[in-house]
DNA sequence: AAGATTTTGGTTATTTACACCATAACCAAT
DNA sequence: ATTGGTTATGGTGTAAATAACCAAAATCTT
């Protein structure tokens, strides 16, 4: 490295040419069917080039004094109806050539997609069609080939899915106000597959931990012993928040 | 919302007006001081406005062509001359209003920080003063009042340190090729603090796992029992890497 | 030679993890 | 009404991990 180069660069002065981004938010929306037992992840389908036709993540370009995380919520709020949602930051992307707007005529502008993750509940999700050629759930499985590095930002989401699913109360934001130890472990299955844990041990490891209010009410669905409804209570999870591992 | 929102917005014609962003890296860099046993951080001295004379994380705008790792990399290379190291992008802060250049004259120009967390070897680190009012390695306790919102980063930075500390093996990347299980547990004090684990138990744990390799060697520091001289075996390591919660 | 120091290699009690099972309470079919 | 299917509940017992604690070995210091 020449000794040039140990100066400071990050004066907008410094005659270095800095590239000029364009910054987006790319959402990898997920949603648990339990009817179904399938976990679904929202695409659209681009309406203009680049990528017209082709299926993308949801995403969209952050405006002026709009913060990321804003931004983030708007691209939800455009394409689906729904209040229940647990969303954070992802990982940023920010590569030059990872958008074909960059180069070759325009290669002073670069496209750097903050991406997010969230969890929505699907029974609430109502999807918008307006501004896109489709808008569709695909369960993660059968997930085509998307537009940009797309897939790779869905990789990175599905893992954050799995950890955050089994380290955070993340589920309580997605499921019902009150629900059935069957429901959350049915959530947990389809998510994290058959292979984490025995219902038995699910339920008395979650019992235990003490964060899962009684609620003294019945619900019977079909065939079978009526299952007790619990809700999550928050204050009592509080203090287990700092054992990052004490969950699940 | 307005119905007016729903159209797509991630085309570069779209009537909404854009954020231009200059996008930036900053880096929080620690140390472990192993003589002293003190957890270490980078801060530099800004000679520039905005923040002239202000300690701030040490950082860099993103040059055209250059991908945001590399621009990570190439702050470690100008602050600091090691080779030894652990590097990883950390989280994207950027609001409005984070950065003074924001506004209110340029209101159109945004600054973008997509912080990494690193993690270098404290006596291969040589710092370069090249291009700053200053450089210096504080304690973690009492770093001052940092530039911008980089006491935020700092606090993001301090925790993702101890967890990949406690559940990867980033610690050989900064200890020596081979060392001692006291070396080793003192680190871990270090960041972790005393409670973390006994070294009794944190000894049988780790030669447990199956990834030290005795090199038969042995160490003899001032008083007391020579120590084995161990290293880490990466292979041996590798079908661990899937449990995460393997580690420590 | 004695004491201090540090590593080593345990022991023991307690808790947690895991696989498995018996019963209770409902439904549906006979 | 009885029987069998189904799902929830509330347990076993064994293995493993965790945590607190301890004794001996091998060095240095006095």
């Amino acid at each position: 490295m020449s000794a040039k180069l140990h100066r400071t660069s990050d004066h907008p002065l410094s005659p270095v040419p800095l590239a000029d981004f364009k910054v987006g938010v790319d959402n990898v929306i997920f949603s648990v069917d339990t009817q179904q037992n399938r976990l679904l992840v929202l695409v659209v389908m681009r309406p203009d080039e680049p990528f017209a036709g082709h299926w993308s993540l949801p995403g969209t370009l952050v405006r002026q004094g709009e913060s990321l995380e804003a931004a983030a919520y708007r691209v939800l709020a455009e394409k689906i109806r729904v209040n229940t949602l647990y969303l954070e930051q992802l990982y940023t992307f920010g590569g030059p050539d990872r958008d074909p707007r960059e180069s070759p005529q325009a290669f002073n502008v670069r496209y750097l997609s903050v991406s997010h993750f969230a969890l929505v509940r699907f029974e609430d999700a109502e999807l918008i069609a307006d501004g896109v050629s489709g808008i569709a759930w695909y369960p993660l499985a059968q997930v085509p080939q998307l537009a940009f590095d797309h897939n790779e930002i869905l990789t990175y989401g599905y893992r954050r899915l799995r950890n955050k699913l089994e380290y955070s109360p993340i589920a309580f934001d997605v499921l019902p106000e009150v629900f059935t130890l069957g429901d959350l472990y049915q959530l947990y299955v389809t998510v994290l597959g058959e292979g984490f844990s025995d219902y038995s041990n699910f339920r008395a490891r979650l019992l235990k931990l003490g964060f899962l209010q009684d609620t003294g009410q019945k619900t019977s669905r079909g065939a079978g012993r009526p299952a007790s409804l619990y809700q999550f209570d928050a204050a009592a999870f509080e203090p287990l928040k700092e054992k990052a591992m004490v969950f699940i």
